[in-house]
DNA sequence: AACTAATCGAGACGGTACGTCCCGTCTTAGA
DNA sequence: TCTAAGACGGGACGTACCGTCTCGATTAGTT
């Protein structure tokens, strides 16, 4: 029985760490210091997370998450090249600075790695591909790409600039992105590339 | 006079910063254990590196970067691919983890990130791009192309697997982000892409 | 109307508060524990006792209280010796833990010292000092002597190496209590003490 | 080698520690306090001692002990009286708050138990049992007497008011307790007390 | 027998102190 | 004279327990 948690204290919680890492970045705000903004005490935080990163990763999923749904065209081709474009909006809001963050914390701890990945990146990477799967169906793609591959040619380079800042991330960057891919990969392009996602070296 | 200063002792300390965080990441490493490591007293780390991170950076220039000289072969577009075999090589080495860990750092701190860009990343930009200009003069890939564009292309879907650890970094990778590249840049492709890299959206 | 109180429920907060903290002392055990014990909810105690301290405090009062009733002997002098002996067989009980934790935390709260004080040793001093006056009136003892203080002398030691543990409290200990007592206070002893128990300096 | 530890410190550690448990009693000050006033970082506390009740112990010791100096009087059993008023004139001084605050927290704490009882307790009575061995040379107490229970008659009457709060501590009630004590101890008394600090019972 | 309303178990909550860890600075003893 | 060893001030961490608050299941008296 018992009490049942407070919903409401859990989103007050993951509102806050999310101000504050998208402010300040996640190594400058402490538990404290959420707990102070979210009017909650301390426990009330550790009881439902084991950590920082932990609430900070579940902010992002749960408040930023739904905020990131694929756009729908009908061409597909255009419909990758939107979704670019949204990505290289999503980077320059505030939100960049959290995924930066998280994505930094996660070299250093393997449990917010895998969640990052598993929860956040692969979900977006399914959705990418399903695109690609339907510019294939559509004929705007050549039917033998490699999946994964491609969708690490098209977001590889914007996280290189969101982290290491070479360069700045724009919706001309995107586009430049979108056609050096399409030129590759459009159907009548010869090329060797073969699958090689799943295979070592 | 005085004892001169020890430059073995800088040596050491360098050579402990990098065996240590290659081992077990930048976070998990202290500066106590660096000075223990390296026989050596904290002050005499931080007589000569303001922080931590300026340690590990500076093991990163001095000892590794000697090591990550670029391959000279006649033809510069199998220069690049060696290149980016290269980089596979690296990265699958213990030195993969001090530059998830120093990339990582630097999310959270500029100097650093400004060290990072600048001291070791931009360097070896310059490599790429004079292999890529070579290439251009040799005829083996269209001369309109954007040099940094193109080196984000390259490189950043292997720091992508790097940080994120979707797909495993291999060769095989390395080769079919080659193809690609060279299957939409090679002269005679058809293309409207144009420099973007100093654009402002 | 809903169910009426439940009145066992309060003698099985005081058994698992009384049996806990005899067992492992008051700062050991905590209210979530107590409650467990006694399978009731913390606020079944807390709506009874405002905080831990009272709570054990009944538990003293209510469950250990009956068992300490003063022993009946035709000559008071006697009885005294034998209400000695039962006070250490009380202290080197499970209780002299009790006692001890209770004394200890009503050194920081100042409700309990006076809850004990007035519910706990005021009461059984009263009942020494009733056999005291006894004593008296049978003759056995010097009529001018000061009950309060006497009370100290006599009880003072044991509670003494019950709290500080300079030597073991033990039935010979009390006889010689009681002896060392009788020499200075039997009828026809020479002595210049007069009543000093309300006299300030 | 190392830098020493700096000896300042530790002394203003210890007079933090005993002005604010003096004042405000063991309870209600927190380590966080004592390291605010004493202008130190916390760690410099825990890094000599194991715990909050430790630094009071050692303030009492260090601090207080030198304070509290045995009376040197010509007549040895004047020296008893003097050496209970001195006591009593601790007791109702500041020092009074500090003893009753180990004395509760040793209840639940075996470690500082014994530091208080061997380094406080036993050298005080070691230097009242010299008082009264040199009673006994002097022939004003008789020679047959315990002196460890001796010593518990005389200020286990003390402690008892200090912690219990039954009657206030004054030079008259000190003055009773050795009235008292020499009307039964005095050379010529009849007395059939023995030994019995080490039986058992 | 079904309904209703008080009561209770379970346990979440805000708060406060704890004792630990590491950073970057400072100090001393000894080579 | 320089350096190893390591103490230091500071500040975040994650834990424990207090006393308060809330929910849903349970139960007893009323219909």
């Amino acid at each position: 029985m018992g009490r049942p948690r407070n919903e409401e204290a859990d989103k007050a919680i993951l509102q806050a760490a999310l101000d504050l890492v998208s402010a300040d970045g996640y190594r400058a705000i402490t538990v404290d210091q959420i707990a102070a903004q979210a009017q909650v005490g301390k426990m009330s935080i550790y009881r439902r997370w084991p950590n920082k990163a932990a609430v900070v990763m579940d902010a992002l999923l749960e408040l930023v998450g739904p905020q990131t749904d694929f756009p729908s065209v009908p061409r597909a081709s255009e419909s990758i090249k939107l979704q670019l474009h949204l990505q290289v909006k999503f980077f320059r809001s505030g939100y960049g600075r959290l995924i930066r963050s998280l994505l930094a914390e996660a070299q250093s701890n393997e449990e917010l790695a895998e969640a990052f990945r598993e929860r956040w990146i692969v979900p977006r990477r399914r959705g990418v591909m399903a695109i690609l799967k339907k510019a294939i169906a559509q004929g705007q793609l050549r039917p033998d790409i490699d999946l994964e591959l491609t969708t690490d040619l098209l977001y590889g380079p914007l996280y290189y600039r969101l982290l290491i800042g070479t360069g700045t991330i724009t919706t001309a960057f995107a586009d430049a992105l979108y056609e050096q891919f399409m030129a590759g990969h459009q159907l009548g392009t010869s090329s060797r590339s073969r699958p090689v996602s799943q295979r070592e070296d």
